[in-house]
DNA sequence: CGGGTCGTTGACTCTCATCAACCCTCGTGG
DNA sequence: CCACGAGGGTTGATGAGAGTCAACGACCCG
């Protein structure tokens, strides 16, 4: 790899830099991490329900989710993540894997090795601590979803799926003010929501004709940030911003 | 204190230590970490929403839980807790809490100061691991959780829940094949599981009537495991119980 | 041009919520 | 000792929100 490129861990380096304040023994450390190049095709599995898994995933560009299913086939996706996100980076420490992760567009990843990670975590607190928020915000982005599903109806559901997309699209430079691409079919809407493709549609319907949204094809628009967050219930503290940037 | 007690923190030391190998001086630095002593009654706050919380929660005695509630007032439970159990980890970490968390039955807790916490982890990695261990098999649960009440009817989801509880009740050593005592009414069952008051009772009565389980008060009795855990779909891999004895 | 995936729509069904009683148990105080 | 009240549990009647089934439409890509 070229010296001058920037460095392909450098992004999630910068990001746990501002989690807790490295210093520059553990920001070289992180990037020394091996790892190795994977292209992901859309629906293809990076981790297995199982699994007795040996790697880490950094997404480096595409979108891809956690998912699990209940004995009669019912899927659930538990979260959603982008570019710059550590998944499974429980991967490290949990001896298996409690659910899948798949890649919902085309992704490129990094797979780290998890005993370097975990022998990285040992000689360097900080980056262990960075690490570890970083599995904490996703835990109460858990919480979040299952006060969403158990507790809102289809409307507030839906517009806080799209909300806290919309944030985090934002925070990752890939949408802002004028719209996002929405990277989801609406049965994986559904699958995230709980609620059905047909009811999916429905809401998705109402949430445009009373102009909380606008729709062209996966391009989602927000022209009332405030009305829609209303509508959503969305309050982003649990999203913990202040310890993202 | 007197030395030839058990000390308040050696549960909780225990349990870490066989999260990660701790050596000598991390068992030590552990029980040496200062707290306070406080008995909580039932409903009362342990920790509030937006709160910038400076103490974890470690519970000695009773059940607690996590909640959070909407901007209209639904209430959701999204954990139950049991002595042992290091809730509010995440408050050494992240400066504001995201959810409540309330005492079910009265409580004894040590209150451990948060700063003490990280200083503790910076350390003694370990330490660190086996704490991160444990808010990751919480994150576990509440993907559980979330496809609980996501993709399962009315009767899998409380048999689900009565399930995880029969196991972890039994794993504390507070229950056993003969029963265990629920420590929630059936209102905080229905928000633990998104259903109402009503609909919880006549599910129970359900799985009373086909013999799934036996209930005199809240004393739940499992006739059969083999038999609940599969119209629960319960499978425990998600409390990776590999890692927590 | 054709096939596949995704989105849209209508008709019908069913699970679960809502509303409203009533009951039981237990602790308290007159 | 009994009356009372409060919290929790139980039951019935009714309705709404979401699921199901089935068909059609729109778009993309080879």
């Amino acid at each position: 790899m070229l010296s001058d490129l920037p460095h392909v861990l450098s992004r999630m380096m910068r990001k746990l830099d501002r989690r807790a304040s490295l210093e520059q023994s553990d920001r070289d450390a992180l990037l020394d991490l091996p790892f190795r190049l994977r292209s992901v095709d859309p629906h293809q599995y990076i981790a297995r329900e199982g699994d007795r898994t040996n790697e880490c995933c950094l997404i480096l560009d595409g979108f891809a989710y956690r998912q699990k299913t209940t004995a009669d086939g019912a899927r659930q996706i538990l979260s959603i993540h982008l570019r710059g996100d550590f998944i499974d980076l429980e991967a490290a420490l949990l001896r298996h894997a409690d659910h899948n992760i798949q890649a919902l567009t085309r992704c490129e990843v990094a797979m780290v090795s998890a005993p370097a990670v975990r022998a990285l975590q040992l000689k360097h607190p900080r980056i262990a601590q960075a690490m570890w928020v970083d599995t904490l915000i996703d835990a109460s982005i858990f919480r979040e979803w299952i006060l969403n599903i158990g507790q809102r109806g289809a409307k507030a559901r839906v517009a806080h799926v799209l909300c806290e997309f919309a944030r985090r699209v934002e925070l990752a430079g890939l949408g802002d003010a004028a719209g996002y691409q929405f990277p989801m079919t609406q049965e994986q809407l559904g699958d995230a929501t709980g609620l059905t493709t047909v009811h999916i549609n429905r809401t998705l319907k109402v949430l445009d004709a009373e102009g909380l949204i606008k729709r062209k094809r996966r391009l989602i628009q927000i022209p009332n940030w405030q009305l829609l967050r209303e509508v959503a219930g969305f309050s982003e503290l649990y999203l913990h911003l202040d310890q993202t940037e």
